[in-house]
RNA sequence: GGGCGCGUCGCAUAGCGGCAAUUGCUCGUGGCUGUAAACCACGCGGUCUUUGACCUUCGGGGGUUCGAGUCCCUCCGCGCCCA
């Protein structure tokens, strides 16, 4: 992979660039949507590309335990296995550490949006809950969330999982904290997830010294080798952020994942990207895992963010929620789509809305047809695509 | 004509003397940010001074009882069996 920067805006630290793949390029700033089981849920890799996505993102936890990396690897990779031959990202399988973990035990999602505003009574942890994972120096012991079988992650499989798979662009293996984790667990946590980051390039390195430097095969062609991205952790705390994007900054990762708790609000998620983004080598790729709004996606690009992966536009599409500019949601479930005859938005210029009003998408969730699920998927990523190229077109046009 | 059974919130169900009354579906409203999510949560007789109070409810009418959806009588409707 190479990263190459076409244009830094002078107001803010928004860049335009291009990311380099065996597989192809992708524009930056860019939406990659999430493919988890190597699957965007409902669309075809065809439509996928109709759309205009240049790059998915799948996930190493949920394909090593099925169908299996070794399976993906004797059909033929990753991208031959599910028809898609632009670039993949795959995450390490760091989030499941959280999500089948303290996300269950906390009841909350990383941005802890379940945080009561200024002066209702504090969330309390839950208390013990029975969780999938446990989480030693060595690695994390996981009870398959599918059949309960136990299986151990470690920075070293977590790779060797992910070369098996053949993403473009893989991640190392950390570990995302809770935003109910107190600053002493955090930082735990954060120095372990540093310690895994070298144990991942070590892991790694073998295949990063001998491709390093002869790629090129034609002139112009990108770097060919897979990438390897570091995560920044260290929660909602500004000196464990600076720690964190110092330490695994200079480590010689090949781009940069911005993860874990991103505090109670957006004005903390802000504040996370504001610390941690100027201490992360210039030239090389930012990625914000796990955000997906419009409005985040401004306030990151302009603090520096290149790529965005998110789950949040399909799993609202599935669940009967349409993505309206301005941060608004229109969801097509409710009693006033029954009989409306416009389309989800008259403005947009989607197949979806194109073609089908509100009141037949209510009809299709009504009656639970999955072409229903598929066409605000369809419509939502359609309206993400089209967010991130005004992103784009926004500072190339900027003086 | 005789015998048996059944009528409960839109539909389907539970209930066998303390009940505004179970569950599923429908319906209504929220939520969804590196996917345990085509999912989850809440509501679903009415009114109000809404952590509670009152009113009206289990086919109709009457009765027993401190108290009846639940027991008894009767009427209406539906189903099955025998004539």
């Amino acid at each position: 992979m190479e990263f190459e920067i076409l244009k830094k805006s002078k107001k803010t630290r928004a860049r335009l660039g291009l990311i380099k793949t065996k597989h192809g390029v992708i524009h930056t700033p860019a939406f990659v949507p999430v493919a988890t089981q190597a699957a965007i849920k409902g669309l075809t890799t065809d439509q996928l590309k109709m759309i205009g996505f240049e790059s998915l993102l799948s996930n190493t936890y949920h394909l090593y335990l099925r169908p299996g990396d070794g399976l993906v690897k004797k059909m033929g990779g990753l991208h031959k296995f599910m028809n898609w031959d632009r670039p993949i990202w795959t995450d390490s399988g760091g989030f499941q550490v959280f999500s089948l973990g303290a996300a269950i035990e906390h009841g909350v999602g990383k941005i802890a949006n379940i945080f009561p505003s200024e002066g209702e009574q504090e969330h309390t942890i839950t208390g013990k809950k029975e969780t999938f994972t446990k989480i030693s120096e060595e690695g994390v012991e996981f009870k398959s969330h599918l059949d309960g079988s136990k299986h151990f992650l470690t920075p070293e499989k977590s790779i060797k999982i992910q070369e098996n798979l053949g993403a473009d662009i893989i991640f190392s293996f950390d570990e995302c904290t809770s935003p109910l984790h107190d600053k002493k667990y955090t930082k735990n946590s954060m120095e372990r997830t540093h310690r895994w980051a070298k144990r991942c390039l070590a892991a790694f390195k073998p295949k990063f010294k001998s491709l390093k430097f002869k790629v090129n095969g034609r002139a112009g062609l990108p770097a060919a080798r897979q990438a390897l991205f570091g995560i920044v952790q260290g929660g909602a705390y500004k000196d464990l952020r600076l720690k964190s994007a110092k330490t695994i900054g200079k480590m010689g990762f090949d781009g940069f994942g911005i993860g874990g708790s991103l505090g109670k609000s957006k004005a903390d998620m802000y504040k996370v990207l504001d610390w941690t983004i100027p201490l992360l080598p210039e030239k090389k790729p930012r990625h914000l895992l796990g955000i997906g709004s419009e409005e985040d996606i401004w306030e990151a690009v302009k603090r520096g963010v290149d790529t965005f992966d998110c789950v949040a536009p399909t799993r609202l599409g599935r669940n009967g929620g349409a993505l309206l500019p301005g941060g608004k949601r229109l969801s097509l479930r409710n009693a006033d789509c029954k009989d409306d005859k416009s389309p989800i938005n008259k403005k947009c210029g989607c197949h979806v809305c194109r073609n089908y009003s509100r009141a037949y998408l209510n009809h299709l969730f009504r009656a639970n047809e999955m072409l229903g699920p598929i066409l605000l998927t369809m419509h939502n990523l359609s309206f993400m695509e089209e967010l991130l190229r005004s992103v784009r077109e926004k500072i190339a046009k900027e003086k």
